[in-house]
Order: structure tokens, then C-alpha cells, then sequence
DNA sequence: ATAACATTTGAATATTTGCTCATATATTAT
DNA sequence: ATAATATATGAGCAAATATTCAAATGTTAT
């Protein structure tokens, strides 16, 4: 789908930015995702992008574990744990299952960990 | 490598935080990553997990571009945009080169936007 | 029933962060 | 030289966010 041109032809003297090359933004705008698109890239990526939320989801990698475990295992407290938690499973990042008094969280979808495992080899150099 | 045990035998008498599963807890521990490669993890997505350098990353993965282009074409001001360049040129994910008193903005590494794209796929479910 | 425990939740606080505005730097044109 | 232009940068502000603390919820044990 070509979009219109989105750089009118007396722009230099309507516009407060300046532009350069009129040609390469009418070129890039036309490819350009749709915003609602990258807005849920930059929301996925933000849960991604906390040192504690990572850490939560390479744990659940490895194993299944309750909140607890978790908030032990990383040296926090479950309250601060709970909270993150809440944020992942909002992002359907990971699930919980209810035993007794005790819920396990494990990770809602393995496709999401290739994200993660190709950044982690690109973090590696 | 096998870390050492981080559950310590009289851990529940020594230790504020409740455990659960001893077991769980050493297994995972011992296959989690060190912390500074997470860390290290997390400062990358954070870079990505903003709606402005999303959209640079986005536009630049289309041509290379000048400040005041790209501020053109995502309607900011040229003052926002330079600033988030410097963050993506500090994380070594643009480079630029100077030609007269324009600067010219492209990424740094092809290798980087596979994470991107891989991203992008899972969004659009 | 009550007590103990795992978890959740809301409010408050402290930190981080993205943008604006003003100014500085560097290059080109006159 | 001076003026104009492209970019960079520092300070300040407002919004977003992570954690703590206290209290609520729900389950099991006594």
C-alpha cells in the first residue's frame, strides 16, 4: 500500500522543520508500519527491557516456580515480585495455575523466548 | 558449571523469605545466567522499548537519514530526536557520518534488527 | 471458629526517563 | 568578518515506573 505523499510541495514554507531530502522521506514514510504496529513493539519490549522482569522470565525458562520461590531465588520481595508478575501475564508473557495456596507461574508462549534467546546472543558480542 | 548450592541447609530458620522448593530453586539457580549478561540484556530492550526510537530504529532500517529528515517525518522537534540518537549511537545501534554541517544517521548493525523483526512477527500475532 | 501462610493489591515514595527550551558548536554562505 | 543553518547538549520539568509498606484476600491446618 503507497501512502500519499506526506510532504507537501510548499513545505519549506509552512512547515517549522526544516526539510533536507524530500525525496527520502516521501520514500521511507510510504514504508513506514503503521504506528499501532510499533506502539506494541515498544510495549512488548518494555516489559523486556527491566532487569527484574528479565530475570523473572529466564528463571520460568528454566522451570515452573511460585511466586516465593521466585522473589527468593532473585533476592526481592515477593510483594515487588507479585507486582512484576502481574505485568507479564497482563502481556500474556506468562501463566499461572492455582494449588492450594500456592501459584506457579511458567512462561504463556516459548515463541516469545526466541526474542529473547536472539537478543541474549547478540548481547554476547 | 555447576554453582554451589545457594539454598543453605537451615535456610528456613536463617532466611526471611519463605521457600518452598529447595530443589527448584538450585536447579534453576544453577542454570541461570550471570547477572551482568542479563543486565546487559535488559539496557538493549530498553533502548527498543520506547515509541520515538522504535520508529528512528524503524525508519533508518528503510534509508539512511539526517536529524532534521527524521524529525520531519515523525513530527518531533529536532532537539528529541538528536537526543535519542545519542542513546542509540552510546548502545552502538546507529552510526553516523558528517557531510558538511549535516549528520547522517544509519544503523550500525544489520544483525540487531533481526531482533526487531522477529519482534514485529509476534506482534502482529 | 482461629491461626498461619501464600499471594494480591493500593497508596506512597523514589528514581528514571523523554521532552522542551535555551544555548553552544560547527559548517557554509555572503 | 557576519549571518544562516544543522546539530548537539545541559538544565529543568512532567510523566512514567519500580519498589516498599500496610492491609486485604483466599486457602489450609488446628
Amino acid at each position: 500500500m503507497i501512502k500519499d505523499n506526506i510532504v507537501p510541495d510548499n513545505c519549506e514554507e509552512t512547515c517549522s522543520q526544516t526539510i533536507i531530502h524530500k525525496d527520502i522521506i516521501q520514500l521511507v514514510s510510504e514504508h513506514m508500519s503503521d504506528d499501532i504496529s510499533l506502539d506494541n513493539m515498544a510495549e512488548l519490549f518494555k516489559l523486556f527491557g527491566d532487569r527484574t522482569r528479565i530475570r523473572i522470565l529466564h528463571a520460568l525458562n528454566q522451570s515452573e516456580m511460585c511466586v516465593c520461590d521466585l522473589a527468593y531465588l532473585l533476592g526481592m520481595t515477593q510483594s515487588a515480585i507479585s507486582h512484576q508478575l502481574r505485568l507479564l501475564k497482563q502481556a500474556k508473557l506468562v501463566k499461572n495455575r492455582k494449588e492450594g495456596k500456592i501459584v506457579y507461574y511458567s512462561l504463556a508462549d516459548r515463541h516469545v523466548m526466541q526474542i529473547f534467546v536472539q537478543a541474549f546472543d547478540h548481547v554476547k558480542e
